[in-house]
DNA sequence: CAGACGATCCGAAACGTTTCGGATACGTCT
DNA sequence: AGACGTATCCGAAACGTTTCGGATCGTCTG
């Protein structure tokens, strides 16, 4: 019953009595057909409702398309339920299907070959490219893909190996939120950042150095700490900051879940935000606007990042040789969390 | 370079001296194979890097598996990003993976047939098969789904199609709420529905009926009040009924952006919440924890509701005939949302 | 009018796999 | 000795498509 068995294309060249090859002709387009019989053996094709069969296609034909993408997503112990992540999804899974694609889902299992997962997808080509999200640095994921010579786009940069599509965060991503933090008066910054072996990680302590010095500034290193992905490791972070003599006045921490946990923290302090302490996030997810105060935050378009990149996963597809790179920069959104720095002798850091 | 030619079945026919039959019914474990011959070619088989060829063995065996399962989602209109989404899409993946599937995304074009994504998928048996989520009554993609004969599995229970696997909310989904709810002292209680045509929507609001009448108390009819998918909708909603002669002093949302959208409406009016009104969501989304007051919401397990999900699809995929019913009954957490409620006397509605 | 040419068409082979229907060899039973 | 069973193997066909190398036939060129 459910294997009706469905028409071939030698079922519509028996139907218009022409051979298998001219049907065949025809519904590809070439050249040779006369418009009468085209018309003819599309007719009799919707008629009898002929649909390719794609892997007899795909057989002959190798190396068309397959007309979906693949998602490598992160293992799942780094990944938790990260609100950012559902939203670049949706944009990516829209993306591709405006440019006629579906999108595949690959996740590692846990505590196994990271590769494992997608390697048949590869080998077996049933997808056409892949999108890498949350590359570390030194990816085993995008070494592997580079090795097979199979299209791919990161989101990010790769340590060592480059000449390949990628979308990243500009040199000066952070710069928007430390220039508001100077001009309220910041001096003493500090950042939450995301576990440093995250080429986005590495990128944005960089634009942070660089920003700062902008305004003359020097990082305490004291005030960089690593704090996982999530608020309560944050927390953690934040207390920490605040147990040593010289505290920050200002933060900026690499996603909105740490500042979350910041702000957790800064309130089981007794910390005044942003009297006491500035804090400023980065993604802008759904959350941010809800959470009190509410969050000062870079925000990501995942618009935009699904947009790019989607375009430059498929020039790289239909071009080996493309390497393209399309920097974007987060756009600040100033909410409550964010205010005056307090002229230090009046700081009322004696909690 | 990168079409290196992957070996064949005849390749590694030719190295071992079998014939490519022998050799394909020893990879794929047939009995007339002797130990040693079987031991010879996988030997060979791993050596020369030899996978066999997915698109040939399906147009051998058109009825073979595919290994990837399909997911509709819902056309792009009625999703914006829904926050709840994400999680339980992450959890579908991870299941979907630990079954050795991985999972295929669609999504309608928007203001397209809602079904034109993915028919090819189905006609080209790309997937195993469906799950499709946020089902309407009427919904076309299972009618049509059915119609095909195809696996799938809903998320709530389809109008006028039965017999097929489905995980559904419990009739007593709400009774959690309601309990709690009218445990608190609350007689007056509304609810703010998503659009009536969503097959989830009419369950919690027939469950909200008999979870009422539990306690004995009726729902006025003007309490229950559809409010779209989104805060401002859900905001404007709440407005109008505190313009009313006789507003709720409770209101239970059926999803969590439908309570903040409440919530903010409270705010607007000097309502006190839960003082003035007791509100409860519904998903416990991860931004339920951080609006102030913090939601009581009914917790829906996205581990849960995946796992029985991907379950409940491959058995319907194993056997036809399989019909499954899985209810699931969300579990309250109480945060700050709701309160006692206050006398009719002193209640402070003259706002 | 011979040859060339363009427009249409077709047969057959090939892609890599599985499987049907035997084939071979060898030991066992009567 | 012949029949039979068992273990192991193989050739060839088939799945549905695309494409290479022609074939056919009328028309045009000189």
């Amino acid at each position: 019953m459910r294997a009706a068995k469905r028409p071939t294309l030698r079922d519509v060249a028996r139907e218009t009595g022409l051979s298998v090859t001219q049907t065949s002709r025809a519904l590809n387009g070439h050249a040779d057909v006369s418009d009468r019989t085209r018309a003819r053996v599309t007719e009799v094709a919707t008629r009898i409702g002929y649909t390719p069969n794609l892997e007899a296609r795909r057989l002959k034909m190798p190396n068309s398309r397959t007309g979906s993408i693949g998602l490598v997503l992160a293992t799942k112990s780094q990944r938790f339920s990260d609100p950012y992540f559902g939203e670049l999804l949706t944009s990516l899974v829209d993306e591709a299907a405006g440019r006629g694609c579906d999108l595949q889902l690959f996740t590692p299992l846990v505590d196994e070959d990271p590769t494992a997962s997608y390697v048949s997808a590869v080998t077996a080509m049933r997808v056409d490219g892949f999108v890498v999200l949350r590359i570390a640095q030194q990816d085993p994921r995008v070494r592997f893909l580079r090795e097979r010579d199979f299209p791919f786009v990161t989101f990010g940069r790769v340590d060592g190996i480059d000449g390949h599509p990628a979308v990243n965060e500009s040199i000066d991503c952070l710069r928007p939120a430390i220039d508001h933090l100077a001009a309220l008066g910041h001096r003493r910054i500090g950042c939450l950042t995301e576990p440093l072996e995250y080429a986005i990680a590495a990128q944005r302590i960089a634009s942070f150095h660089s920003s700062l010095a902008a305004h003359g500034i020097e990082a305490d290193p004291a005030h960089i700490v690593p704090s996982g992905f999530r608020q309560d490791a944050a927390a953690d972070a934040t207390r920490r900051l605040f147990d040593s003599s010289g505290p920050p006045s200002a933060l900026v921490a690499f996603n909105d879940l740490l500042a979350m946990g910041a702000l957790r923290a800064a309130n089981d302090l007794g910390l005044d935000v942003p009297g006491d302490l500035s804090i400023v996030g980065f993604d802008d997810i759904h959350a941010a606007r809800f959470v009190s105060p509410p969050l000062t935050t870079l925000r990501h378009s995942p618009q935009t990042i699904g947009h790019e990149l989607i375009s430059q996963l498929l020039a790289g597809i239909d071009d080996p040789g493309y390497v393209g790179d399309v920097y974007i920069t987060p756009k600040l959104v100033v909410r409550q969390s964010t205010g005056q720095a307090r002229s230090p002798r009046t700081g009322a850091l004696e909690v």
